[in-house]
RNA sequence: GGUCUCGUGGCCGAGUGGCUAGGCAGCGGUCUGCAAAACCGUGUACAGCGGUUCGACUCCGCUCGAGACCUCCA
């Protein structure tokens, strides 16, 4: 492990030094997407976040397990008119058995991830396989008179847990404000104080997803199953809890304190939080007729997206922000992305192709300490809360490098270029998950081989100073998106 | 109204109390049959107003502006 990583705590607002409770061992949990629609831009951005942790942390050596929930219970809808399940609803408009929205839109969401390159987690547990638990610590938090059953639901006692803890100590709130400025909402009598949280709910009659227990045919509570899930998996204490930024409050919160109204103490070391996504400067929403899904920037299906954007794009623009900035989607900002991801890319295949011929003779001063240079930058931006962006800038100083050593302004040892392999390999492929697309596909030898072909016919042209055929050659293979370029080794081409 | 993010050059996006982020676009050059790529060079950037300081884009305060959350859902 190079020098030690720097974790932003949320919870106490800085920098600090990432220690796990049991080296090698650590945990994370982050919260998953609730499974009712097709997943969209703001599902990729924690993907992607996490999924850079997740990779980090293996690559510095520890046994992560990585914990990242389905949510499958227990959801109204915000803007319906009533407060019906979310996932109830949509089976009923569709004619489908709750479970099997679920799995629809749980397949769909792991088709997109994989497309990302998001790894999936060591444990991916539903809310719905885990309802034992959730009766089991609610009964924790009543036995520990935290809780009082009202109706058939059962509350959380927010006033009682703040008069001995803070509830809201990770976004900052006071409860007395949080009472001051809550405004009461019909069908909220159940409750002693409007801050309250339900931890079971009686189901109404249009929820179809109800499960027995002590107090109600209902379903649990709003923040439950991470807290019962975390534990399971993780532990009592664990090391990372992540999520979005908009879950801090009131879903941590509530997990916060839940977990240590059932045990007794806090079981997250660490909170990170990755900042929201914007469009052109607003919010994604259905009403602003911006919101746009994975699948719908990949296919470029939809009328604000001037082209379509491979899932690679995507997932370049966003390691190109740091995940706690707020980061803002535009066509021409993607445009710029794909460009640069293209060059990283090329450079990639440049530096394979470099190892692959003997390199230039090692002449004059070797950049072997530059190379090393790069390598301990690279480790340093992550290492300071994971900063993949001055971790790319870095990288963009490798592709320089590369490619003046293939125009040979620069001479590369044979050795320094495999050290260069190695840190592209290291931080491109394994750590950012950057995968070249373009070297994708089964018909690879085909292709070459046509490639070569053509690419023979062309430079005899040349040398006969046809340029009408030479010509004619490479514009016809531009217009099927293969770019021809020539150089002083000969013609190379790639695919846009 | 409250809490929390944030406001950097044409676009995106890092960072620091005084020293070049980076990508994309633009401009000039090298290379080239042309083109593309690559390489080299190039930008009076840090919302506004005060304050602290020898010095602030970086610290403090205020103003303006954007976003999230503050509610029955995660």
């Amino acid at each position: 492990m190079e020098e030690e990583l720097i974790i932003y705590n949320t919870l106490s607002r800085k920098k600090e030094k990432f220690e796990p409770l049991n080296p090698p061992f650590t945990g994370i949990y982050v919260c998953g997407p609730t499974v009712y629609g097709d997943p969209h831009l703001g599902h990729a951005r924690p993907a992607i976040t996490f999924d850079l942790v997740f990779r980090y942390l293996r690559h510095l050596g520890y046994k992560v397990r990585y914990v990242r929930n389905i949510t499958d219970v227990g959801h109204l809808e915000n803007d319906a008119d009533e407060g019906e399940d979310k996932v109830a609803k949509k089976a009923r408009l569709e004619q489908l058995e709750p479970m099997e929205v679920v799995q629809y839109y749980t397949d769909r969401y792991h088709v997109s991830m994989d497309a990302l390159n998001v790894l999936r987690p060591s444990i991916e547990p539903r809310a719905s396989g885990h309802i034992i638990e959730q009766i089991e610590m609610i009964r924790q938090i009543l036995d520990a008179g935290y809780a009082y059953i009202s109706g058939g639901s059962v509350y959380f006692d927010v006033e009682k847990y703040n008069k001995t803890n803070h509830y809201g100590k990770l976004s900052g709130r006071v409860l007395d404000e949080l009472i001051a400025c809550s405004r009461n909402l019909e069908g909220q009598e159940e409750k002693h104080n409007s801050c309250d949280f339900a931890l079971w709910k009686e189901a109404q009659p249009e929820h179809i997803m109800r499960w027995p227990s002590p107090w109600s045919v209902g379903f649990p509570g709003w923040h439950m199953e991470c807290s019962v899930m975390s534990i399971k998996y993780l532990g009592e204490v664990f090391d990372i809890h992540g999520g979005g930024m908009d879950l801090q409050f009131p879903h941590h919160e509530c997990e916060i304190a839940q977990s240590k109204a059932a045990l007794g103490h806090d079981t997250v070391r660490y909170w990170m939080h990755n900042n929201m996504i914007t469009i052109e400067g607003q919010k994604m929403a259905k009403s602003l007729g911006n919101f746009i899904t994975l699948e719908q920037f990949f296919t470029g299906n939809h009328p604000s997206l001037k082209q379509a954007y491979t899932p690679m794009t995507i997932r370049f623009f966003i390691l190109q922000a740091h995940y706690r900035g707020t980061v803002d989607f535009s066509n021409e900002a993607l445009q710029a992305a794909e460009k640069g991801y293209k060059k990283l890319m090329e450079a990639g295949r440049t530096l394979k192709k470099l190892i692959g011929h003997q390199p230039l003779p090692p002449e004059g001063i070797s950049p072997g300490q530059a190379v090393e240079n790069l390598r301990k930058q690279c480790y340093q931006a992550l290492n300071d809360d994971f900063n993949s962006p001055v971790l790319i800038s870095h990288l963009f100083e490798l592709v320089r490098m590369v490619n003046c050593a293939n125009d040979g302004i620069e001479n590369l040892s044979s050795h320094d270029l495999a050290s260069l392999q190695q840190l592209y390999l290291t931080f491109v492929d394994e750590i950012l998950g950057l995968t070249d697309e373009t070297t994708d596909g089964s018909n690879q030898r085909v292709v070459a081989g046509l490639m070569e072909l053509l690419l023979k016919i062309r430079q005899q042209a040349r040398m006969n100073k046809d340029w009408a055929t030479s010509d004619q050659i490479r514009d016809s293979l531009s217009g099927i998106g293969i770019t021809v370029k020539d150089t002083k080794e000969g013609a190379s081409w790639m695919i846009e």
